[in-house]
RNA sequence: GGUGGGUUCGUAUAACGGUUAGUACUCAAGAUUCUCAAUCUUGCAAUAGGGGUUCGAUUCCCCUACCCACUACCA
């Protein structure tokens, strides 16, 4: 009988969630949309000491931002996540709230004889490990050395039952074979064998804090869960043997998950897994949302940098796997139709952020014009800019094009706002003004037509002639009176003028730039008396 | 050090024994243009090295090199 899929991510609430962890749940929510099964949230809490408040909410509100919501879990507010359809026999999701389960597996454990009770404490065992060290060596807690060390293989029953009592600093470690292969089976990686001679024995449960460890729970939950797939991060390929080791303890291999290890998210440059140091140093982002920690300091996020939801989940879901064709733009949808883990790779992707912002703008691109205006508006609202929708929709048409992200809008545009009150170095590209014959086939910008009055713009600023050097100005000027030419192009063509220099010159004035936009949109947009006083300004502190 | 994993243009990847080793990003050149973008066209650029297996290896096996992860009473 198939079983429903289940899948779960489980991060831990030490921080905030990086794109790889992103990566992670995002490749779990596919592989369970693609086999209608429920993609679950489990949050790792067992350790309290590195327990960050507000990384639970980070988390949740990180995946709601990529679109992904869990079927069982818990939401931003804490409360159970319930599925429309079913009882939820799984609850809670958290494990801190799951403590008391746990200890009877344990104690079940050291009953099949797979665990004992460990006394050595803490510090006996980093002594141990500094003394191997200095000896050159590396200190191993498992069959190599337990017969030394305190725990209830050594002590008599009398002596075990006494520390148990007394003490409150005990552990109980899995007993690992001495030597044993073990051989599994990854969704991804294929067949692994390795002898449990070199593994350890891992503390599975910890009387100090009356919580299991990591391996433990994971096991015990994800049985209890009814998880089908474990589909992690290849962090984790090292203690597959021990959780394959567990599962066979509880008697539970019959309904033990399939496991899928995930290829690493790497750094940019250099070698390495991708960190959030990368991020700062090389100025993109490594975390979804913007996140603010315990010191104040600020790491910038995906969302915050203007990148689009549906961009950040295309860009991850391309890292590390691919669809088998050229296809490279998904929505959440298609990537639940196409994924699979056949097509993710052996192999660590390193990070490129340029493939990053060349998602955005074809993101960008795919927006309508109403709704990139309503992004930007807030953005001119914050420079105290009141500008009508409409207006700002017929900006974004003209501009979307040149545009990574919104936020590039003004960058690209401010000067359809508010003059400029600075000029850039007036520099024209030698031989793009030559003069060439008009080519009267070039169709002109209807949008420049509207503007028969501006092509006089130029030349009533009758005050800027030092802004246009030379004696174009002039030239211009005398010809202007018995003209026919309907758009300023065709009207400085018609003249032979080196249009070229002309068009800089206006473009520095009007928009305080020597590139950029095309003076025809430019001035259809500012509209005549605009033009007219940026000339003259420009005339004022230029000439 | 030990154990495990990995290795195709700079980067992400395709080619599941037979291709002029494809595509995208980046970069360069050209076209276009009033400039800059955008766009279009073209170009640069890879199977880590060595052995096998095979009629034939990017693909399968072995060795070496390099990279990564793990090696906690963290996950």
């Amino acid at each position: 009988m198939t079983r429903r899929t289940r899948v779960r991510f489980a991060p831990s609430p030490t921080g905030p969630l990086h794109m790889g962890g992103v990566r992670t749940a995002l490749y779990n929510y596919l592989y369970a949309k693609k086999r209608g099964g429920d993609f679950i949230l489990r949050i790792e809490d067992t350790d309290s000491n590195r327990f960050v408040p507000g990384a639970e909410q980070y988390i949740i509100e990180s995946l709601a931002w990529c679109g992904i919501y869990p079927d069982e879990g818990v939401d931003k507010d804490g409360k159970v996540v319930e599925s429309a359809s079913e009882q939820h026999p799984h609850a809670p999701y958290r494990q801190s709230q799951r403590r008391s389960i746990y200890r009877k597996y344990a104690e079940q454990l050291v009953a099949s004889g797979n665990a004992y009770y460990a006394f050595d404490t803490a510090e006996a065992l980093d002594a141990k490990r500094s003394e191997a060290e200095a000896a050159g060596q590396t200190f191993i807690y498992n069959h190599s050395t337990r017969e030394q060390l305190s725990n209830s293989l050594t002590l008599s029953e009398q002596e075990v039952k006494d520390m148990l009592e007394q003490r409150n600093d005990w552990t109980i470690r899995f007993k690992m074979p001495s030597d044993r292969i073990v051989e599994m089976d990854d969704l991804i990686r294929g067949h692994i064998e390795v002898n449990t001679a070199t593994l350890d024995d891992k503390v599975l449960w910890k009387k100090a804090d009356e919580l299991p460890t990591y391996h433990l729970a994971n096991i015990v939950d994800d049985h209890l869960m009814e998880i089908t797939e474990v589909i992690r991060g290849e962090e984790w390929l090292p203690s597959l043997p021990l959780h394959y080791l567990l599962y066979e303890a509880f008697g539970w291999t019959d309904s033990q998950p399939q496991f899928a290890h995930l290829p690493l998210l790497l750094k940019p440059v250099g070698n390495g897994k991708l960190s959030k140091r990368d991020g700062d140093k090389m100025g993109f982002p490594v975390f979804p949302l913007e996140w603010t920690n315990a010191q104040g300091e600020k790491s910038r996020g995906y969302r915050e940098d203007g990148y689009f939801a549906e961009a950040f989940v295309n860009l991850l879901a391309m890292l590390g796997w691919n669809p088998g064709t050229e296809q490279e733009i998904f929505s959440l949808e298609q990537l639940v139709e196409e994924f699979s883990l056949e097509k993710v790779g052996k192999s660590g992707a390193k990070f490129n952020p340029d493939k990053a912002k060349w998602y955005n703008k074809e993101y960008l691109r795919m927006r309508s014009d109403e709704s990139l205006a309503e992004d930007f508006l807030p953005m001119l609202e914050s420079k105290g800019i009141k500008a009508d929708k409409e207006y700002v929709t017929r900006v974004v048409t003209l501009i979307k094009e040149r545009a990574n992200f919104v936020s590039d809008f003004w960058t690209i545009a401010s000067y359809l706002f508010i003059a400029p009150e600075e000029f850039e170095a007036y520099s024209v590209k030698a031989g793009a003004a030559s003069a060439k014959p008009a080519d009267a086939s070039r169709p002109v910008d209807p949008r420049a037509k509207v503007y028969d009055d501006s092509l006089t713009a130029p030349f009533l600023a009758k005050d800027v002639d030092k802004f246009w050097k030379e004696d174009i100005y002039e030239q211009a000027m005398n010809a202007l009176e018995n003209s026919d030419a309907q758009t300023l192009e065709e009207y400085i063509r018609e003249q032979g003028m080196p249009i070229g220099k002309i068009m800089n010159c206006i473009r520095l004035a009007l928009s305080g730039a020597s590139s950029g936009l095309g003076i025809a949109d430019i001035m259809s947009f500012i509209g005549k008396e605009k033009t007219l006083e940026r000339m003259r300004f420009a005339k004022q502190r230029l000439g």
